[in-house]
Parts: structure tokens; C-alpha cells; sequence
DNA sequence: TATGAATGAGGCTTCATTCAT
DNA sequence: AATGAATGAAGCCTCATTCAT
């Protein structure tokens, strides 16, 4: 009887996290269809089927939920960047940052968004500390292998933030291109167009040869 | 004595016109300053010095106000494309592109985010189809400049709007690079840094070589 | 025909000040009888016969509504203690106070408990400044003539905030008492009884007979 | 084992009682420190550290909190009124009124605000009769003695109720003093200011001379 | 034509109270 | 009995747009 109250307890707490889950999802969900403008925090509660009360049990403020979601992507992200396969070699984390940030630009883009619009919000307060934080952790890791790829002779001798800066240029703008209405009807082969730009993003700042040009005489 | 007339109502047009330029002025001024969201027409009217009213007798709502900055900026740049000096060398077009959108890169995305905002607001109704034929049109003469490189062996072999596409690519990520707040504290030398990146933009896609190669033979 | 123009914008003026005027009286008489936290700002709008939005146009909040209203008040006390007429004789001065806060004591206690609740409200911003320092002009004059009286032995010798801060109580007390539901059940002769409380107030604090012993030997 | 039973039972019971007493001094405490109006009902839970749902066991809604708080603040004023060291004795009695309001004046003024607050959104059911009840009581023991007084001719001959109700308006009016945030910088010297203050009240209303009076024979 | 007062839909947030466990 | 998640009414405030002068 006991276990069974402490299994009820957990269960609940289960169902409170769920549901947690179900108004990030719709409030995602929602925001990349219609813009986080154009969403109230109304229609995240009617899309999950809760009170819009409810909402407010579980982020202080609509704001609160534009940090969780960003929180939630960065840190998918911080995986990829600690994966052993990838986080050793510069060219398949190049390909698997631009693979990551491509599967949905929106969303990207989204966050991207966001975090202007918090920044400008919230003045001077430091919102986005926690999320800068992470970044700043992810990139650390990349100084080193950077730096070591310059060591090598195969990367350009500059500062190692320019590398992965230009390629952080590359894929934002590449996300930018991919939900661009305009550029939706110029691009008519997406697959071989962002390969092709991935491709650049990869061999960017090589030495020698900046691109993806190895077979050169 | 009809002269003068005539002058007064002559007079009056160049005023008209004057305040339309100083509203598009005020607005984007704060626009940039304070983000779109938090420019009320009323402060745009208090900063021009006229009343708000007077607003909407000339721009029917405040998006207009958005589309008319957006042509106005889109013009600008087909003054470049048109300019006989650069529109015929790919690389000083490169070089001036990424110049133009990074000489102020806030207004630049500010214009990117006004057009996804008004595409969304939209719906379908096509709003944006002048700034769009502006857009295609500059985009055709690039076009033919690539065809020719191409042609020359000079650029990879691809459909051209890879390249121009790849190269909006990069800048629109340079631009939104130059305004986050994040590297901002990343980026120590900005100038060396934006050069390192035009350079790259500037030989991306070239044949052999992608991006700049200073030890080349 | 200037003139007429001219005409109609100062008839604009006075409407607008009319409808600030319609505003405030609505708000008194709702919080009157509703009690303040009762009464919204549709309540008020509705009224008036105006929209919500257009008494955002004469106060920045609520709040700001609030003070206006004490201010208001303040300032109408501020008159009697300038009236020459009794500004100069100390038990004249007692009685219109007297008088003045109890000619409508719901009104004053009203403004009391909104002052009480801007304070808790505001932190620290000194929001009731200017309100203070009214009545801190007020309390000055006040100041001289009790020293005075004090110096022709007509008062006890103690500080002057003393008198007039043991004036002060007894006055809110008697509006307090006056709108209290309870004992608005016990005192049966409302006149008899605050005249005679009125009359302990214009005496408290005279030498050698505090009150308003007059057949003392 | 019935026994422990029993026991059991009679701890719970007590339990239950202490709960309820922890609330509402939780309830006084937070009131005291926020205003009623900025303490939720989970404020007071979590300061008493128990569920929210569970102060709904105790109390009817948060106004039966008011009313249950008042109630014991006017059952321990009625401890005082039945002493037999002070009942008998008018100006002891007086002082100790002072005294009880002014131990902590702003509890007082708490409750009468609550009082308020109850009549006005009670429209006219009666919830504040035991309350007023209780008091009526406690001013009855008063009007014997004040006779008394009258007919020995140390008081006043004017209706008793003149007489307590005098003491209760300065009483009143001294706890408002004492908690104005405007006269706190007034008085310097509360001590003697409110000593002094008292003194008025204990004589108020005796014959022939009203207040305290130091230099009688 | 210029004005700016008026409008009211619509958004965010709070919180007393309920109720299933 | 105790809990606390869920609720939704209600309040404050913003601002694009209209319209009478």
C-alpha cells in the first residue's frame, strides 16, 4: 500500500513533467507555424487542451518558455559537440553542425529570433546567461581542435574564433536561405544546393585552398 | 499671381514628399534602435514632429511603413548592381555586396526580419511581390556574370544561383554575426575578422580554389 | 476666421480637460462606493461614457489616477491654510481642519488608504513625493503659529509637531469613527457628538486645561 | 490499544488545532509585512509549510482568515476590558486601551482595514456580527463605569458613548500617526510624543478640565 | 491636408478556489 | 485529512487605426 502511494506520487510528478513537455511541444509547435507574435499563450493552452492557468504553474512568464525551448535546443546541441565519434574530427563536426542546424532551420531560426528578442527585453538583466554559458562551453572544444588542426599545417594561421565563426556565419545564413519564401523559388534543387554550401562550410579556411577542392593537380 | 500659385501647390507637393521621407527616416532610426515591436506610430510621429494621423496619410498601415523601408533599401542595392563600374567583375561585386549589407548589418536584418513578418502576417496575399520583382530582376544580371565565369573555367560548374545563393548565404550570416550580442564578445578584431570573411566569400565556389589562396603560384 | 480656428482649439483643450475633470469625479464617486480595489478602469471608462483606452490618455495607470486624487485633495486643504481669514488663529485653524476633513470623511479616508497603498506598492520611487511636500508647507506655517502660541503661554511647552500631530490623530480618528459601520450604530447624534469631539481638538493641547474648559475658575 | 486509539485521535484533534493556529499567525505575519492584498493564500501555506488545499479545511475562503484573525484580536482587547485590576478604574482603563492599540499599531490598523474591506464586499450579509457582537460587550462594562464617573461629577455629563468614543478616535488616530510613513519623519521623539499623546486621551473629556493638567492645586 | 483624441480588441498575468487522488 | 495541480474569471495596459474638426 505504501509503494502504491509512492507510485501514485511518481506518477504524478511523471504527468506534471509530461505535461511540461506537451506545452513546450505545442508552443514550438505553434510558434514556427504561425510566429511567436501571433501565438498567445491562450492558444498553447487550447493546443495542449489545458487552462491557460496552467501554463503559469509551470514557466513564470511567456518569456520563460522562449528560454526553456532555446535551452532545450543548445542542449541538443552540446550533445552533438560531446559525441566521441564526431567532437574529434573538424570536418564531420563541420558537417554535423551544419546537419543539425539544417534538419529545421525554422526552428533555428526561431530560436535565433528569440534570443534577439530577449536580449532586447531585458535590457541590462542577464536572461541568457545560462544559455551563453553553455555556447561559450561548446566552442571551448573547438578552440582545441582547431588549434591543432593549425598546428598541423591544414588550417589557416589566424585566430581559431575566426574558423569557426565564418562557419557559424556560413550555416546561420544557409538556415536564413532554406526559410526564405524568395529563395524557396530560386533554389529548385535544395538536396544538391545545401550539400554543395555544406561542402564549402567544411573546407572553409583550409590552407592552401580555401573550399572543398582537394583534387587539384 | 497663377505663378505663384503654382509654386504654392508645387511647394506643397515638395513638403508632402519631405515628410514622407522624414517618416521613413524617423521610423527606421527607432526602429533600429528600439526593435520594430516596440516603435509605436505615435513615437515615429512625436519624432518627426507631426501627428500621427498625418502618418497614415501616407502609408496605409504601419507594415507599409515596413514595405517602403524594405524597397527603399532593396533600390539602393540594385543601384549597385546597376553601378557600370562593378557590375561587370564578379569579384568587385562580390566585394561590394558583402560591403553594402554589412555596412550597417542591424538594418540589414532588420529588413529580413520585416519581410518574414509580413510574410507571415500576410497570409497569402502577395504584399511583397514588388519587392520581390526588384529582387529577381537584380538577381538576372548576376546570372549572366556567372554563366560567363563559368564558361571561363573560372567558377565550379553549377547552376549559377548555387553561387549567388551560397554567397547571400554567407553574408546574411555575417551580418547576423556582426549583431549578436553573443560574439560580440567572441569577435576581438572585427575588422580583421569581417576581411578574412569577405575574402572567403568573395573566392567561394571558385573553380580549384574555394576561397581566397594567397600561396598559389 | 484665425480666430475661429483658434477658438476651436481652445474649445478642444477645455474638452479635454472637462473629460480629465469627468474622469476623476467618476473615479472618486466609484471608489467611494465601491471601495477602490472593487472599481476597475472600464468601471470608470463606462462611467464616464468613454473608452477604456481614453483614460490612458490622462493617466499612465491606475495609480496615477489615485494621485491625481490626493493631490486634488491636498491641494484643496492647502487653500483653507493659506486663507488669511483663519491662517492666523490657531483655534480657527483647528476647527476648519476639523471641519474640512470631516465635511466628507469617506473622502479622506479613502485618500488615506490609497496613500498607505502607493507606498507599499512603489518600493522605494519616491511616487508621493510631491505630494509630501505639500503638506510639508502646509505643516510649516502651522509651525510658526504654534510657536507663537507657545511663547504666549497658550500652549504647552513641547515641540509644535506635538500639537498639531495630536490634532492630526484625533481628526482621522473622528473620520475614521464617522464611517465606521459599528459605531455609526452607537452614536446616535452624530452633530452633538463631533462638535464635541471638534471642540477636544480645538483645545487639546492649551495650557494648564487641555480640551475645552471654559468655566474653569 | 482502544487506549492508544483514543490517544491517537486526541493528537490529531490537537494537531489539527495547532495547525490552525500556525496559519493564521502565518496569515498575520505575512499581512503584517506585504499587505493583505499582495499575500496569496500559497504564500501563506508555504510559510506554514503545509498544501495549499489544506488551509481550505480550516478556513471557509481567505475572508474567514480576516474574520478569524479579528476575532481574536477583539478576544484579547476583551481580556483586557475584563481585568479586574483595570476594569474598574477609568483612567487605568484608558491607558491600557492605549496601550494594547498602540503595542502594535499597525496589526490594528490591519484589522481595521480588514473590516472595511469585509463590509464592503459583503454587500449586507451580516458576517461581521459576532464580531460586532464581541465588541458591543466589551463597550457595555465601559458605559457603567463612565456613569459612574459622570455622576461623581468627574466626567462630563454628556452620553457615555461621547466619552469612548473620543478615547477610540484619538486611539485610532494615534495608530495611524504612528504607522504614516509622512510623520514618521515628523516626530522625533516617539516616546514622548505618543506618551504625551496618551496623557490627552486618559483626560479627555473630564470635568472641568479636559486633558491632563499639571499645575491644578 | 493635418491633427490627435478616442477607441476597443487583444495580450499577459494573477490568484482564490476546486477537486481528484 | 492533506495535497497541489488545474482552472478561468478578471484585471491592467498597449497600440494600430479611425474620424471629426
Amino acid at each position: 500500500m505504501t509503494l502504491s502511494a509512492v507510485e501514485k506520487q511518481a506518477r504524478k510528478v511523471q504527468e506534471f513533467r509530461q505535461r511540461e513537455t506537451n506545452i513546450l511541444a505545442a508552443a514550438l509547435e505553434l510558434f514556427l507555424e504561425h510566429g511567436e507574435d501571433r501565438v498567445t499563450v491562450e492558444m498553447i493552452a487550447d493546443h495542449v487542451g489545458i487552462g491557460k492557468g496552467t501554463i503559469y504553474k509551470h514557466f513564470r512568464s511567456k518569456s520563460e518558455i522562449y528560454l526553456r525551448l532555446m535551452l532545450d535546443y543548445e542542449k541538443d546541441l552540446a550533445d552533438l559537440f560531446q559525441s566521441p565519434k564526431i567532437s574529434a574530427d573538424k570536418e564531420a563536426l563541420s558537417r554535423a553542425y551544419f546537419e543539425f542546424r539544417m534538419q529545421d532551420p525554422g526552428k533555428y531560426l526561431l530560436f535565433s529570433r528569440l534570443e534577439e528578442k530577449l536580449i532586447k527585453a531585458s535590457g541590462e538583466s542577464d536572461i541568457l546567461g545560462e544559455l551563453h554559458n553553455f555556447r561559450a562551453r561548446n566552442l571551448e572544444s573547438l578552440t582545441d581542435l582547431i588549434t591543432d588542426r593549425i598546428d598541423e599545417n591544414k588550417l589557416e594561421d589566424v585566430p581559431s574564433y575566426f574558423h569557426y565563426c565564418a562557419h557559424w556565419a556560413l550555416v546561420h545564413g544557409a538556415a536564413a536561405l532554406y526559410q526564405s519564401r524568395f529563395f524557396q523559388e530560386v533554389i529548385q534543387d535544395k538536396d544538391e544546393f545545401f550539400t554543395f554550401l555544406m561542402e564549402i562550410g567544411v573546407r572553409m579556411g583550409n590552407r592552401g585552398q580555401r573550399g572543398r577542392n582537394r583534387e587539384e593537380p
